[in-house]
DNA sequence: AAAAAGAATGTAACCGATTACACAGTTACA
DNA sequence: TGTAACTGTGTAATCGGTTACATTCTTTTT
């Protein structure tokens, strides 16, 4: 039950049982022995909340992590990197879900402060940037992965966004499309403005002007893609193809397009991000921009692994790459 | 910093800080106001990890999820629908991710209950049972999710699969088809015996012989259903049409399927299960059993919380229908 | 006006670990 | 043999809250 049992039981101090435990410090093997098999009879587990109390919290076995949609593979494919990660360190995890709510957030971010975790991983939403640097400035250990918060000084994991995006486009143009519309993600968010960089980047290296119209917001969701579709084909001059920024907006294309009975690629090219398991099942396969969902999850948690230990040293930002994965739904013409 | 702190300056005891800070007891408005006016300007943080270790068990805000797939949209589902429900009731979120290992899963119910998490939803792989039980009789509140345990008195929630799995095979019997092949997920599971009990019993109503051969294992994966298909179809006499029982192994149908160039429905129907977000973006879209995921959550979530505060009431076992939506990957002949 | 009842607040023990410091026992060395 | 250095263990304070019980201050009752 408590570690005073097992000392009565053992005969030693309850001192003796905590190092023993902890497989600190000096204590006789013989001794060790016999608290190790009181423990064990006793099927005593250890009370982590107690131990929080006295220990550093970089030493609580707890990291948070703040993720914006669980429903999305992408961010599942992150919290799948951080989870097995975490585990290796024998770290548990407390993941919350913010929907894109910045409330949400910062319920989130004091609940896990209030628990103590050891630091925290997010993934963040546009909102909170002066308490986030408050607690920043705590010098809490903090990771942010897939976006940046401006003008803050911490730990990130991103992808570079501005290549997938130029690669996108670029492919686009390839195959010989010069009017092509693009579906941006959360206005403000630093990989949509990113992969937008990317887009006109493209366009202005193959020399095609800049169209104003061909641009609309789907905000990340199914139903947003949907929507832009619809407007980009609405146009007086559509688009003959579309670059589709994130992976949910991309199925709600999809659908639309199959609604409207608008053929991929021949009447519609579409290239799409994110490389969801679904992308290779579709007809035709999708050409999409792969991202490395569970390889930003593994860094992020092992950069902040190490950060528990080395408070002080200066902060890293890692980049990752995209990758174009090229199949049959960017067409040709 | 501390509600000692509070205290000196507000003049008070800690008692009655805690009182306020509660909200409970008798306090008079006028103290209170004082109390809240110096929390609010020290900017007081509650310490969490302090207060469990006074308050009940059930009382921690923190409930324990245990999933076996975070990947599989499906499993995401249920998460949500849980976080939901905690973060309405304040609680927040330990997500765990057992991968389908008994070894993952113990480690993490030990976590949890180190962390004095309140209670405990999971979804139980085969191979901890004893050890379920043994924390169960210890009266710890748990709800089973999707599968169940067998021969446990506990909280469960989870849909007809029996249902679903009659469905599904019924549509395809309905369409025309007599030699249909299943792909069952992990042997052993609760819910990969009721679908498949299902689908032996509409073959039973409709005076199909029931033929072993065409009976494989997929074990949930996508390269399992994947193999599992190439098995069907490397039969002498192969099925005309299959069950996969559920969305990965569907997905990696589809992508040999297609390799094949086997069309669906003509040259091979397909049923699945778990409406994915990308089954109705399918070519053709596809004919599947839509389980209720979020709402599985949801009830967990409101299960466990009743629970919570109600020990000791006979154990609730809940269950979902599942619905079959009928696309055009079931085909007709 | 005294006694009783009730409301508001304070005192201090407690939750279950960790750990600084103290202390006893052993070994090493001059 | 006396002293130093070390090893192994115990004592007790501590982390930051909660809460039973005690105490003081108000209000009501007689």
């Amino acid at each position: 039950m408590s570690i005073k049992k097992i000392a009565k039981l053992a005969g030693v101090s309850t001192a003796t049982v905590s190092r023993v435990l902890n497989g600190s410090d000096k204590v006789k093997d013989q001794t060790a022995e016999k608290v190790l098999k009181v423990a064990d009879e006793l099927n005593y587990r250890m009370d982590h909340v107690a131990r929080r109390m006295k220990v550093k919290q970089s030493d609580s076995l707890v990291i948070g992590l703040i993720i914006t949609d669980i429903d999305n593979s992408f961010f599942a494919n992150v919290a799948k990197g951080v989870e097995d990660v975490a585990y290796k360190n024998k770290h548990v995890l407390m993941i919350c879900n913010t929907n894109e709510d910045p409330g949400k957030e910062k319920f989130f971010l004091n609940s896990m402060l209030s628990e103590k975790v050891s630091g925290i991983i997010m993934v963040p939403t546009s909102g909170n940037e002066t308490f986030l640097k408050s607690i920043n400035l705590e010098g809490f250990p903090m990771v942010m992965v897939d976006r940046k918060v401006k003008s803050m000084n911490v730990d990130t994991v991103s992808i570079n966004n501005e290549t997938g995006g130029f690669q996108a486009t670029e492919q686009l143009i390839k195959n010989g499309h010069r009017r092509i519309g693009i579906i941006c993600g959360i206005k403000g968010l630093t990989n949509t403005e990113e992969r937008f960089n990317g887009y006109k980047k493209a366009l202005e290296q193959a020399g095609i002007p800049f169209d104003e119209e061909l641009v609309v917001f789907g905000n990340y969701v199914e139903r947003g893609g949907r929507e832009a579709l619809k407007k980009l084909i609405a146009l007086d001059e559509p688009p003959t193809a579309i670059f589709s920024t994130n992976n949910l907006m991309t199925l709600g294309c999809l659908k639309e397009l199959y609604m409207q009975k608008i053929r991929i690629p021949d009447e519609m090219a579409l290239v799409g991000f994110d490389d969801s398991a679904w992308a290779e099942a579709m007809i035709p396969p999708l050409t999409t921009i792969k991202q490395p969902g569970y390889e930003l999850g593994v860094n992020a948690a092992e950069l902040l692994i190490k950060r528990l230990n080395n408070k002080n040293s200066s902060k890293l930002n890692i980049v990752l790459n995209p990758e174009l994965i090229v199949r049959e739904s960017c067409g040709n013409r």
